[in-house]
DNA sequence: GCTATCATGTTTACACTGCTAACATTAAAT
DNA sequence: ATTTAATGTTAGCAGTGTAAACATGATAGC
């Protein structure tokens, strides 16, 4: 006895959504499979999310709050430098992790964040987590502080993209000093590397 | 009087490609618009590429190679820091300029590059050149080499990600100390921030 | 030079995609 | 109770990747 309106469909097709991407990579997701999949004609997702970037967008927004929760440090306790290179440590964690949904957070799938309020929303405040956490560790200026958590950052994102590039070659290829090698030696090592990246940091 | 056979279709395939992948962005552009820019028939192109991702390989292929030349520092030459600096510099400047193309490169576009020999052995190639730079500037280990080498990667990797993440949103958002106004503050003192972080990777 | 072969190009066709327009149903507002 | 707006469906367009069957012509062996 199902009524003609689904009653959830939004939510549905966004959780459906963040599932399949994260699942098979959001260039095999298409809007029709996505209404199939939620039994629902091949248009309706269409009365929710005017376009499939809109769609992709909301399934970035769930991606950021995830990432603002694995790298959050409970505010009250002092911060160290240990607590940074945890946060870096699980940031790392999770793009290997949700490799496919980090794909759609940091690729060109959705073009301008400005476009989707939701989407700048929770960007903006993964970045505000981590720059507080660095505002706690010493009593730099607020213009270090963002140079050093946007240093941070990027390091760790570019650790992503590095890692899992080379992680899909295989590693019999470069025995000794390849990239393939190199990378894995820094990814079972993360914390020490993150430490020295840091030390560095943090002392300039 | 065009004749039967193109001749040379397959290499202007591949010129064509690289302009449209850079010019609009690899998902824009389909194998059989590039058939009708080349004045062939939609299906021409498959006796040359057995699927897009092959078509994406080739020009990720080139990608490595133009890559790899902007990165090149004169062997001959006594390597300093500055130098290094300055292949970082030319990294990040490449792949901001060539963002597209830079997708394509480090995306999931081309899956696995072992099933694409050229694309692997360019993609190395790159990565040995930038060894070999390091590997002039101090007497390290081999192991040392590659994990300074593979550092900096990440580090100007994840910067061209960040950067140009930021860079879409505008620059009339966060007065301050948002992650917008900070990237462009790195962005503009590029050098002097991998020499920052390039000072702490070769003292320790 | 003649012919068989094979690389290369074409035509046709299928299943799929994003998206629009016109219409149907029902929940909410007046 | 009636109007209206939100949400669903159906039908259809233009475009896509790719496979199969066929056409053409360059080249290798006789």
């Amino acid at each position: 006895m199902k009524s003609y309106h689904h009653g959830n469909l939004k939510q549905e097709l966004i959780n459906c959504a963040c599932r399949l991407c994260e699942r098979d990579g959001y260039t095999k997701l298409s809007i029709r499979s996505l209404a199939k999949e939620s039994g629902v004609s091949q248009t309706a997702p269409y009365r929710h999310f005017e376009t499939k970037e809109t769609l992709y967008a909301s399934v970035a927004t769930e991606g950021f709050k995830k990432l603002s929760k694995a790298c959050h440090i409970d505010a009250d306790k002092k911060i160290t430098k240990k607590h940074l290179v945890e946060i870096g440590y699980n940031y790392i964690e999770f793009g290997l992790k949700n490799a496919n949904t980090y794909d759609l957070m940091f690729g060109t799938a959705v073009g301008n964040f400005a476009e989707y309020p939701e989407l700048l929303e929770s960007a903006n405040s993964t970045y505000e987590n981590m720059r507080l956490s660095f505002s706690k560790l010493a009593s730099d200026s607020d213009e270090v502080i963002a140079f050093k958590c946007i240093t941070l950052w990027s390091m760790v994102h570019g650790l992503v993209g590095i890692l899992r590039k080379v992680q899909v070659v295989g590693d019999d290829f470069d025995e000794g000093v390849g990239p393939i090698s190199t990378a894995s030696v820094i990814a079972t090592n993360l914390e020490d590397h993150l430490d020295k990246v840091l030390t560095g940091l943090i002392q300039s």
